[in-house]
Formats: structure tokens, C-alpha cells, sequence
RNA sequence: GCGCUCAUAGCUCAGCUGGAUAGAGCACUGGUUUGCGGUACCAGCGGUCGGGCGUUCGAAUCGCUCUGGGCGCACCA
């Protein structure tokens, strides 16, 4: 809706013009100010201005009247504009607010670290960066999800090295002495167990074998990954290892060539003089490659893809990151604008008000899988994908447990349940509703419409302004509007009953898109479940 | 110390391509249909949009500065 009218009046001004909602429907569905721009250069009143604009828009089908307010410009939309998109979407709804862009993108997110389970800061990343993706496909963008597993290095030897240790601590019953970093957690125990079984008790003492040890277990953690990702509807197209990438460091190294120079017996990346803060090392004196190598080379081999566009979602903690990888990329030869990096903050929990408490047996880190089992996929997703992500949250699991309208996901999936409900009670068919006219149905019904027409518009903002939180802010507004029509009308029974059901089915396909969007499935009932 | 980032109601957060009276939920107070799921709805309370200066017809939104929090400043990943 907004792009067509945007497209008219660009047609008619000549220029990209300021569209926006405004506050209050009153004055209208759309807005504008161009007369405040327009004064100066005409040098007449904004008042005189968009009078005269106002009855030059006579005529046009889209509109029921464009009126001028103090120098704005407002539009509302007709009946039959409204009436007719509405049809459209109901009988094409799986095409419903969908787009046809054709960009191919690589996005990668969560690129958590092989060596234990996913946390609640991943999660964040994770549900970011899938809420994303959801919105750009719907979009039509060719997008490819990726994980990154960094299964080389120093944390690698340290996940066969715990492994050991938990297992000669508690299988083999001896006093172990813990060096300064490795990493603990219940999941280590298992694998200690499951290893005793594939390779015998000898693994848990032969340092020599820590290196074929952890890459074993990297498999099965790698799977529990997965498996926590699967339950929160996650899913990823690629994963690439960073073990596979460093075969070509020499070759990505001669590509970069005057970006990379020898200095202390060591390899260095110029990066200071394409903005960041000092060049660093990239090989060490004793020739093995550093994180950074890696990442170069994995860049590259992005690049050597390519894809229009590359997307990826780091924790805030690698912010200082950045310019040195668009600096590597600049040397490889390509343009680091492609390369864009959102953050993904900070997450602390509460529990009725409470800090939430961390289990030593996890290793006092709060365990994504925890927090699903707690709550359930659909609130943490809805948590995530409502706050800005490079914000650092705070948030009371209570509050999701909750089956009222405090609970915004409880809120909006209510919403729908009651459309479903009320449909199923209705005597009318399907085709009945189908067949009624969404004209003349009162100032609220009119606006509620609306309201559920909007979501072409949410989705490709909230996509490329990479703000989620755009959508579920929609939907719970959404789900509001539709509570209080549902609180001030009659619906079974009044002769305008079709077509009021027909504006639900509107409101319900909305919803239920919106939610798809979100990885959340919409309920056509809502069970009371047992408070504990 | 340097860099990045954030600061909006008592709490958790929206709003930020500058635009018409600053929004929601929680909490608190009070109210609601002889009717479709009251698992809902309405109202009240509550704000110098961290402070200051500037740009502009217009600033929560842009710029500078100060204060305060977070993060980063590895030849770790």
C-alpha cells in the first residue's frame, strides 16, 4: 500500500517524498510534510502549499480524500483500494506481503565455538539471525544461512584436554590438578563417558591422543548444537570448518599482496592504514597462522563465492574486530561496503526479579536448551526478536511463563485462537465470508483493516533496517486492535457478520505470516496449561 | 589512556531517513457488556527523552561537549 502511493506521489513531485503513518488515524492513513520542504523554494506559506496540493489529487481511484491540515498533507485510502488488496491477500496468502528480490546473500550467524553447548548470548545471535533470514526470503532474496565452526587452535587442544580431565577425575576416580583455563560443564562428563566407550580407558590418559580426542568429540558437540538450534526451529544451509580453510593461507596471502609484510620474523597485516587501530600479526615466528588467518581466508573464500551481499552477526564483545577484517577484505581485492556486521548484545536473565540462577554443572554459564525447556521455542524467540539486538537486554522468565496479556506471545497467539474460534462458530462457509464486500464497514472495522494490510510494509522495513523488533512490535499492536474490536462489536448474528469475518481472516492472516516470519507457529486454540 | 556503543515513565523496552499532543508492557489505583473464550477491554497515575551548547520553520531523532554504564584495545578464539 505504501509503496504505491510513495510510487504516486514521487511520480507527481518528481522526488522521493516523506510518507509516514500518522499518529492518529484521524488525519488519515498516510501523511506527508512536503509542504514545510516546498515553502522555501516557493516561497509561499506550507498552508497555501498544500492546499493547492490537496485538490490536485481529485480523481484518483486510490484515495477517498486528501486533505490539508496545517500544512500536511493527508491521505486516506478508498474502500476499494482497501477492499480489493484485502481480496487479493486472502485468496493468494501464501503469497501474502512477499516481494521479488533477486540479490543472492550469505549470512552468517551464531559460529559458535565447537567445544560445548550453545548459551543464552548465542541464542540471541541465533534467533537474530534466523528472524533475518526468514524476513529476507519472504522478501525473495536468495539467502544462504551459514555457520562458521572454528575447530582449529588452542580451544580445540583444550576441549580434548577437559575432556580428560573430567574423565580422570570422575571415571578414573584420580586427583587431577586444573590448569589455569579449561572448560567445564555437565556435557563434558557425558563425553567423557561416551568416549571411555568408543575408545577405551587409555584415551583419558595418553596426552598424545588429546588432539584425536577432541576432534571426535567436536562431531558429537557439534550435534548438540544442531539440536539445540532444530528445537528452536533454526537451521542452517552450510557449514564451513576452519580447519579445511588454512590449506590455502598461502595463496590467500599472495593475493593480499601489499597488505601482508614481514617484520620480527613474523607476518603482519597492514590494517592500520585501511582504519584500524595497528597492523597485526597474521603468522607467528614459528610459522603457524593466527584466528585472523583464518578468518582471511575464509573471507576471501566468501568472496570467492559470490554473492552480492555478505551479512554477519557477531557478539558485541568482537566489535574491534571489524576494520581489521574489511581491511583484509580491501587487500583481497574487494569492496568492504558488501561486507556488513551486525552486533548481537549482551543478555542477562531474571527470575522473578531475581538474577537468574547459573548451575555449576553447566559451568555457571545459562544454557540456551535450559531456557527452551523452561519457557518454550516460541516465547525466547519472541523475546529476542523484540528488542533492538545491539542493545543489551535484561528479562524476567516469569513473565513469559504467564498466560494473560502480560505476555506478549501468549497475547498475539490469543489473538488468533479467537479468530479461529469465532470462524469455526459462525454458521457461514468459507465461501460465504469469501464472497462479502469489505466496503462500508464503519470507522473502526475500516481501520482495523487497515492495521492488517500493513504488513507488506513492516516486513520489508524491518528487513532492511535489519530491526526485527519492527514485526513483533507490529503484532502485538496488531493483536491489541483486534482484542478491542473484538470487545466493541457484535460479530454471530449481525447482518454484517460475513464481512466482519472476512476483516478477521484478514487479521488472521496476518498474524499467522507474522509469526511464520518469527519461527513461531500460530495456534488456531489455546489450551490452559497447569501452573506449577 | 584510546576506540566503539548505550542513556526515553519506578522497572523492562519501543519510537531515531528530523515533523502534528513523546508510546507500550509490568507495577500501582479504579472501572467494564444481562451477548461470540473476562486467557479480554477501558480509565487514572507516572516523563526537564542523562546535562549543556549548536544546526533548523521544527530535534527524543542530526552535530559538538560533559557526565554515567557496557564492551573492546592478544602472536586467545
Amino acid at each position: 500500500m505504501k509503496q504505491r502511493v510513495s510510487a504516486l506521489l514521487r511520480e507527481k513531485f518528481g522526488r522521493e517524498v516523506v510518507l509516514e503513518k500518522p499518529r492518529d488515524r484521524s488525519f488519515g492513513h498516510f501523511a506527508t510534510p512536503i509542504a514545510f520542504s516546498l515553502a522555501k523554494e516557493l516561497r509561499k506559506s506550507p498552508m497555501a502549499i498544500s492546499d493547492e496540493l490537496a485538490s490536485s489529487f481529485d480523481g484518483h481511484e486510490e484515495f477517498s480524500s486528501v486533505e490539508s491540515v496545517k500544512g500536511y498533507l493527508n491521505f486516506r485510502l478508498s474502500e476499494n483500494f482497501l477492499s480489493e488488496y484485502a481480496s487479493w491477500a486472502l485468496e493468494h496468502s501464501s503469497e501474502f506481503a512477499k516481494q521479488e528480490k533477486s540479490q543472492k546473500i550469505l549470512l552468517e550467524f551464531v559460529s559458535a565455538n565447537p567445544t560445548g553447548p550453545l548459551h543464552i548470548g548465542h541464542a540471541r545471535g541465533a534467533v537474530y539471525g534466523d528472524t533475518l533470514l526468514r524476513l529476507g526470503r519472504h522478501l525473495g532474496y536468495d539467502i544462504t544461512a551459514e555457520y562458521y565452526v572454528n575447530d582449529a587452535g588452542n580451544q580445540i587442544d583444550l576441549l580434548g584436554l577437559s575432556i580428560q580431565l573430567e574423565g580422570r577425575s570422575n571415571i578414573l576416580h584420580q586427583e587431577v590438578e586444573y590448569p589455569e583455563s579449561y572448560y567445564r560443564g555437565e556435557y563434558l562428563s557425558d563425553l567423557a563417558l561416551q568416549a571411555v566407550e568408543h575408545f577405551g580407558k587409555e584415551i583419558l590418559s595418553d596426552e598424545s591422543r588429546q588432539k584425536e580426542l577432541a576432534l571426535w568429540a567436536k562431531e558429537i558437540v557439534m550435534e548438540i548444537i544442531t539440536k539445540d538450534l532444530g528445537d528452536t526451529n533454526i537451521f542452517f544451509d552450510t557449514f564451513v570448518n576452519e580447519s579445511s580453510l588454512y590449506s590455502d593461507w598461502e595463496r590467500v596471502m599472495a593475493k593480499m599482496g601489499e597488505g601482508v609484510y614481514e617484520k620480527d620474523g613474523k607476518m603482519w597485516i597492514a590494517s592500520e592504514s585501511r582504519g584500524d587501530e595497528k597492523d597485526r600479526v597474521v603468522v607467528r615466528e614459528d610459522g603457524r597462522p593466527t584466528y585472523l588467518a583464518g578468518d582471511i581466508v575464509y573471507h576471501n573464500q566468501k568472496f570467492e563465492r559470490e554473492y552480492d551481499h555478505y551479512i554477519n552477526i557477531w557478539g558485541a564483545d568482537h566489535h574491534g574486530y571489524i576494520p581489521r577484517v574489511k581491511a583484509a577484505v580491501e587487500f583481497l581485492g574487494y569492496e568492504s561496503e558488501k561486507l556488513e556486521v551486525l552486533l548481537s548484545q549482551m543478555v542477562s536473565l531474571l527470575k522473578d526479579g531475581e538474577p537468574y540462577k547459573m548451575s555449576k554443572r553447566a559451568g555457571n554459564v545459562i544454557l540456551m536448551s535450559d531456557i527452551v525447556e523452561e519457557i518454550g521455542s516460541d516465547a525466547l524467540r519472541f523475546i529476542f526478536a523484540s528488542k533492538k539486538s545491539d542493545t543489551s537486554l535484561e528479562f524476567d522468565l516469569a513473565e513469559f511463563k504467564k498466560q494473560d496479556s502480560s505476555n506478549p506471545i501468549f497475547y498475539i497467539q490469543y489473538a488468533h485462537a479467537r479468530i479461529q474460534t469465532i470462524l469455526s462458530k459462525s454458521d457461514l462457509s468459507k465461501e460465504e465470508i469469501l464472497a462479502a464486500s469489505l466496503k462500508n464497514l464503519g470507522e473502526s472495522a475500516d481501520s482495523l483493516l487497515f492495521d492488517a494490510l500493513l504488513l507488506p510494509e513492516v516486513v520489508d522495513d524491518a528487513f532492511h533496517s535489519r530491526q526485527v523488533q519492527k514485526l513483533s512490535e507490529y503484532l502485538r499492536s496488531l493483536a491489541g486492535a483486534l482484542h478491542k474490536f473484538y470487545y466493541d462489536y457484535r460479530i454471530i448474528g449481525t447482518e454484517d457478520e460475513a464481512k466482519l469475518l472476512k476483516l478477521f481472516m484478514v487479521v488472521a492472516l496476518s498474524l499467522k505470516t507474522g509469526l511464520s516470519l518469527m519461527g513461531i507457529e500460530a495456534k488456531d486454540y489455546m489450551t490452559k496449561e497447569d501452573e506449577d
